[in-house]
DNA sequence: TCGTAACTACGTATAAAAACGTAGTCTGAT
DNA sequence: ATCAGACTACGTTTTTATACGTAGTTACGA
């Protein structure tokens, strides 16, 4: 088999680095290149093909879910494996959604993006142990026949808005809504991500990666 | 000079294997030894006392203050240079409370590691440009004369329960309170963590490192 | 053109949080 | 023996959040 290119995508210029490292010095990989963002890879996507992306799924500007998605309309072979900092149902879902085919946890070690990276290549998904093991213990907990949670536009700016510590009649305010307006977003906000309170909300937001803390 | 050891203590392993590839790629450093959290760290270092000890702050188990507290103690001419994922006005305090001497974040790049670590030689301290420019564009966040925040063993379990969704009737019953203790836990939550309400405190509390997500 | 989804808005009611204040008990340090 | 801090608890009031229902407008695609 020929050598292969290879993207990180990650918002920490020192993950990046150290992994690109640990990359580079494996005998069957070329180039490795590195984006900042989704929005910097999907550019950088153009010049440079690759047949592997390893994907950060929270980031800034554009995070991994978009940035799988615009990368497989843009290259429909890429195979992009999913890292992340939490084992999490909702990334499941949405990066299966956006054809990503495979997932890491950042807590995993280098053996195992080694075992994903040849997983894929030969046209295979890879699930980390952890991962599967979550799935496994915690069947419950990973709803594929949920309501499909994805936020618009206004839910997601109300959302934000909410993790800043803003009040309904605040949003409302910067907005120029009315707080009933807010509060009905709000109330759609727990529903859609199967929340109870403001405190869930929160972590929902982060852990979907909508919140860069 | 000798070469230096180095300690890397961080809860992603993948983070770890880069970074350790990446200091030891330099001329002056010795062995690199890792740990999960700041428990393994605190033990490794009684057989193995480094130089320079590179310290995620929020970790599992024990995170980045306590530790960088407790290997002081344990060997006061260890220089510790905090890692961490946001640039966070509580950090700083904490730090230099534990004995820091120096501050990174993580979207920093390898050389500005390499700048740190021969700042701290040299018995300097270093703080990155990004925090630096920080402080000064926005003094008013950096408020030195605050009241200690330290929070008590039961506003932690408090706040904990608070991040996982519960109410103050709901956290009464667990921990075998009266809701108007809970009220007031919540109420003193607030004025120490300087919260407006309980999205910041759950903000805080994953900014703090207290809250694992 | 018909239907759907998003966005907007209001009414009403209850639950919870936030903002004051006071105060007793216990433990550990000085 | 005294003091401080942690933990506990209560009273009151106001503000916010949560729950449930309805409904008009607009934009977009089938």
């Amino acid at each position: 088999m020929d050598k292969i290119d290879i993207y990180i995508v990650d918002d920490h210029a020192l993950f990046r680095q150290g992994l690109k490292l640990l990359l580079t010095n494996l005998s069957f990989v070329g180039d490795v290149f590195e984006a900042n963002n989704g929005e910097e890879f999907i550019s950088g996507l153009k010049n440079h093909p690759v047949e592997i992306a390893l994907v950060d799924i929270e980031m800034p500007v554009m995070n991994g879910i978009e940035a799988a998605k615009r990368a497989r309309e843009l290259q429909p072979s890429i195979k992009v494996l999913a890292l992340s900092m939490y084992s999490e149902k909702n990334y499941y879902l949405s990066m299966i959604d956006a054809g990503a085919c495979g997932f890491l946890l950042k807590n995993s070690n280098f053996e195992e993006v080694e075992k994903a990276i040849a997983a894929v290549r030969n046209e295979n998904s890879y699930i980390s142990i952890e991962i599967l093991n979550d799935i496994l213990k915690y069947p419950d907990k990973c709803d594929f026949n949920t309501i499909d949670s994805d936020l618009t536009e206004r839910e997601t700016e109300v959302l934000l808005l909410i993790c800043n510590g803003l009040t309904n009649q605040e949003i409302a305010e910067k907005l120029v809504l009315s707080k009933r307006t807010v509060d009905k977003h709000r109330e759609n906000l727990l529903l859609k991500t199967q929340s109870k309170n403001t405190a869930s909300l929160v972590i929902y937001a982060i852990k979907s990666g909508l919140l860069q803390i």
